[in-house]
DNA sequence: AGCACGCCGACT
DNA sequence: GTCGGCGTGCTC
C-alpha cells in the first residue's frame, strides 16, 4: 500500500530526517511543523515529502504546521544540507544555527504579528551626497570588478589598513541594489567595529539591516523575516547571518576574511566566510574578500587561479604606513615589561602631542603569581594552567575554566609570603604607565574593562577627542578603529607566538602585528611602530619587517607545502575530553581503529590535547589529514554517525571539526 | 539533546 | 521503608 511520508529534520543529534505522517497536511519541504518526539513536542523543518512502501519504522503523525507564511526558502535549506554534510554536523542541528530563536521556538499563546514594513529613505538620495570620488588606485580596482562577467567568481582585495576597502564594498553594494539585488556583507564583529555599519549607514541610509548577537531573539527574527521578504537591500551581520533567506541575493562581501572568529569554535563548528563562497556559487552571485592580511587559503587560492587579487597599497589623504622596527630586549633592563628605550619613544612622541599605543596580548595584571621561595607558580584547581593574576580585584582568575579565588597571601607549598607577578598583562602596563605619566590621561581596553555596555564607545569618543593620551589593549583595539592622534605602537611582546606549537601561530602573529602597524599614523604625521622582542633575529620575524605580510605569507605558504599542513591538505579533528583519566582517549583509540589504513588518510593520535586537563575534564584529539578533501569527507561520513553508539561513548564528550583552527 | 527507566546509597 | 544519584537506551 502506498502512503505519503514526511521527512522531517528535528532538533536532536541524529544523522537522518525521520519520518511522519502528514494526514491531510499540505507540506511542502521548507516548512516548519510541530511534530512529537518521545514524549515531548518540537519544532522541526520539512525536508522532503515522499510517497513510500517501506513500513518497518514506526510513524506518528505531524501535530500541525507552524509557517503562516513562507518555508524555508529552497536554497537555504539545500545550503543547511551541504553545510550538514561537510562538518558532519547533524541536519536538526545544522537548521537549528540557521534559524532564529524565535522561528524554533513553539508558538506561545500570543501570535506574533509582522511589524508593518519601515518606509525606506531612498538610497540614491541618502547616498549621492556622500558619495566620494574614488582614488586612481580604487577606480582601477572598481573597474576591474565592474568588468567581471556576471555570475559567481571570487575577488580578494588586500588593501592595507586605511587604503579605503569600504569604499569598494559601497560600490559594489550600490550597484548591486541598483540592479535591484541584495547584498550580505559579513564582519567579524559588529559591536567592536561600529565604523563599518556607519559608512553603510550614511550611504544607504535605512536601507541597511543589521544581524549579530548581541540583538533580541525579536529583533533578530524580525531582520531575518525582512530578509526573507526582500525588504532589506543590504545586510551587515556577523557569523550567523550567512544563513539569512536573501531571495534577491547579488553580492557577497566578506570584510576582514582572515578573521577566525568567522568560524564557530563549538557545537556546529562551520566557518562562515567559506559556507559563504559556498552560497555564492550555487547562488551564482560574486564574493568580495577584503584584508590586510589575507588568510593563508585565501592567498593560495589566488596562487591557483581560483581567485582574482587586487591590491590597495596607498593609504588615504597624506597618511603612510609605517616601517616598523624591532627593539632587542636581550640584557636591557625592563620595567613592567616596558624597556627604557621604549619609554623614551613614547615620551617623545607624547611630548609632541601624540597618543601612544601600547600593545599587550594578556589580559589581568600578570600570567603567574610565583613563590619567590620555592618556585612554586599558582595553579588553576581544575585545569593544566597557570592562574592569571587580577590585582585590581584582588582575584586569581583561571583564563581557560573561569575559576575565580582571592590571591593567597602565602605560598600554597612552602607558604612563603614572598610572592612575585610573573609576566605582565594589560592591567600591569596600565599601571606602570600610569605611574610613569601620572599627569596623562591612561586607560586600558580589553574585554574586561569593556564588558559594561556602552563602556567601549565611552572610551572610544574620548580617544577621538584625544582626552585619553595612552591607550593599553589587547588585539581587541587591533581590529578596525581609526585614531587620527596616534602616532606611537609599542607592541610590548611579540615572543608568544614564536613559542607555540600551533601550526597556525606565525600566520596570526603576522596578521596581529600588521594589523596593529595599521593603527599608527592615520592622520597627517606619520606612525612610528616599535615591537620589542628576545628573539630579535628570528627569521620569520625578520621576513616580516623586511617583505611585510605579503613576504611573510609567502614564507609561510610554502612552509605549509613542506609540511603538507593546510592549505596544502585538509584536516578534521576528533576531539573527545572524559571526567576519567584514560576514557577520552580510550575512545579515540577505538575511533581510530575503525579507519582503514589507507593512505590516503594520515591518523595523527589520538593524543592527549596540549591542556591535557581543563575544568576538570581530561582531552585527548585525534587529528586526519588527507591531500584529498572528497576522500576526507567521505571517510568522515561513513565515521561519523557511528560514533554515538560506540562503547564508551556516553562516558565522553565528543566533536568533530572539519577545517579546524585551533588545534588545542 | 532531552527524557525515561533502572538499579544502588543515605535520610525523613 | 523512600528520595535521588547518573549509566544506558530511545526518540520517526
Amino acid at each position: 500500500m502506498t502512503e505519503h511520508r514526511v521527512k522531517v529534520a528535528v532538533p536532536a543529534p541524529f544523522f537522518h530526517a525521520l519520518d511522519y505522517l502528514p494526514g491531510d497536511l499540505e507540506l511542502v519541504p521548507g516548512m516548519r511543523v510541530q511534530v512529537p518526539l518521545g514524549r515531548r513536542q518540537v519544532v522541526g523543518v520539512v525536508t522532503a515529502v515522499e510517497r513510500t512502501i517501506d513500513d518497518e519504522i514506526r510513524c506518528r503523525p505531524i501535530t500541525a504546521v507552524l509557517d503562516n507564511g513562507a518555508p524555508l526558502p529552497a536554497d537555504l535549506l539545500s545550503l543547511c544540507n551541504w553545510a550538514a554534510d561537510y562538518y558532519c554536523h547533524p541536519l536538526g542541528e545544522v537548521l537549528a544555527a540557521a534559524l532564529p530563536a524565535g522561528l524554533r521556538k513553539l508558538p506561545g499563546k500570543a501570535i506574533r504579528r509582522r511589524k508593518s514594513p519601515k518606509a525606506l529613505r531612498s538610497p540614491s538620495s541618502a547616498g549621492e551626497a556622500l558619495q566620494r570620488a574614488p582614488t586612481p588606485e580604487q577606480a582601477v580596482v572598481l573597474d576591474a570588478l565592474a568588468g567581471q562577467p556576471p555570475g559567481f567568481g571570487v575577488d580578494l582585495i588586500e588593501g592595507v589598513t586605511g587604503s579605503g576597502k569600504t569604499e569598494i564594498y559601497l560600490h559594489r553594494v550600490q550597484a548591486a541594489i541598483e540592479a535591484q539585488g541584495q547584498a550580505l556583507v559579513l564582519t567579524p564583529e559588529i559591536g567592536l567595529t561600529p565604523q563599518l555599519v556607519e559608512r553603510f549607514r550614511q550611504r544607504f541610509g535605512d536601507g541597511v539591516a543589521v544581524f549579530h548577537s548581541g540583538m533580541t531573539e525579536r529583533a533578530r527574527t524580525d531582520t531575518w523575516q525582512a530578509c526573507s521578504e526582500g525588504r532589506c537591500p543590504v545586510v551587515i551581520g556577523t557569523r550567523s547571518a550567512v544563513f539569512l533567506p536573501l531571495p534577491r541575493l547579488a553580492l557577497i562581501v566578506i570584510d576582514e576574511e582572515h578573521d577566525a572568529s568567522f568560524k564557530q569554535q563549538d557545537g556546529f563548528r562551520y566557518s562562515a566566510r567559506d559556507i559563504a563562497i559556498v552560497r555564492a556559487q550555487r547562488a551564482a552571485v560574486p564574493v568580495i574578500l577584503g584584508s590586510a592580511t589575507p588568510s593563508l587559503e585565501s592567498l593560495h587560492n589566488v596562487a591557483r587561479g581560483r581567485y582574482r587579487h587586487h591590491r590597495l597599497n596607498a593609504r588615504a589623504g597624506a597618511a603612510r604606513m609605517p616601517q616598523p622596527r624591532l627593539l632587542d630586549l636581550r640584557n636591557t633592563k625592563l620595567r613592567d615589561g616596558l624597556s627604557a628605550e621604549l619609554i623614551d619613544t613614547a615620551s617623545r612622541h607624547l611630548a609632541a602631542g601624540g597618543q601612544v599605543l601600547f600593545f599587550v596580548n594578556r589580559r589581568g595584571y600578570a600570567p603567574a603569581l610565583l613563590c619567590h621561595e620555592c618556585g612554586w607558580l599558582a595553579p588553576c584547581p581544575h585545569c593544566d594552567a597557570r592562574l592569571t593574576l587580577h590585582r585590581a580585584r584582588g582575584r586569581l582568575i583561571c583564563h581557560h575554566c573561569g575559576s575565580d579565588s582571592r590571591v593567597p597571601l602565602r605560598c600554597g607549598q612552602c607558604s612563603s609570603t614572598d610572592l612575585i607577578p610573573v609576566g605582565q598583562g594589560t592591567e600591569r602596563v596600565e599601571d606602570a604607565l600610569r605611574a610613569l605619566y601620572p599627569d596623562l590621561r591612561v586607560e586600558r581596553i580589553d574585554s574586561d574593562r569593556a564588558r559594561l555596555a556602552g563602556e567601549l564607545d565611552r572610551l572610544l569618543a574620548d580617544i577621538h577627542s584625544r582626552d585619553i593620551r595612552i591607550l593599553v589593549g589587547t588585539q581587541m583595539l587591533a581590529k578596525g578603529h581609526d585614531f587620527e592622534g596616534l602616532t606611537l605602537v609599542g607592541v610590548i611582546d611579540a615572543d608568544q607566538a614564536l613559542y607555540s606549537s600551533d601550526f597556525r601561530a606565525v600566520e596570526r602573529m603576522g596578521q596581529l602585528l600588521t594589523q596593529v602597524t595599521g593603527r599608527a599614523g592615520r592622520g597627517a604625521t606619520s606612525g612610528e611602530v616599535v615591537v620589542q622582542t628576545h628573539q630579535p633575529d628570528h627569521p620569520q620575524l625578520q621576513r616580516w619587517l623586511r617583505d611585510g605580510y605579503a613576504g611573510l605569507s609567502r614564507e609561510l605558504l610554502e612552509e605549509r607545502r613542506l609540511m603538507g599542513f593546510p592549505p596544502f591538505s585538509h584536516l578534521a579533528l576528533l576531539r573527545a575530553d572524559a571526567l576519567d583519566a584514560d576514557a577520552a582517549q580510550d575512545f579515540l583509540q577505538k575511533v581510530a581503529a575503525l579507519i582503514p589504513g589507507d593512505r590516503s588518510i594520515d591518523k595523527l593520535g589520538p593524543v592527549p590535547a596540549p591542556m591535557e586537563r581543563r575544568a576538570n575534564r581530561v582531552r585527548a584529539q585525534l587529528l586526519l589529514r588527507s591531500q584529498n578533501r572528497m576522500g576526507l569527507q567521505r571517510l568522515l561520513a561513513e565515521l561519523v554517525p557511528q560514533l554515538g553508539s560506540l562503547p564508551g561513548a556516553r562516558r565522553v564528550r565528543w566533536s568533530v571539526d572539519v577545517d579546524p583552527i585551533d588545534l588545542y
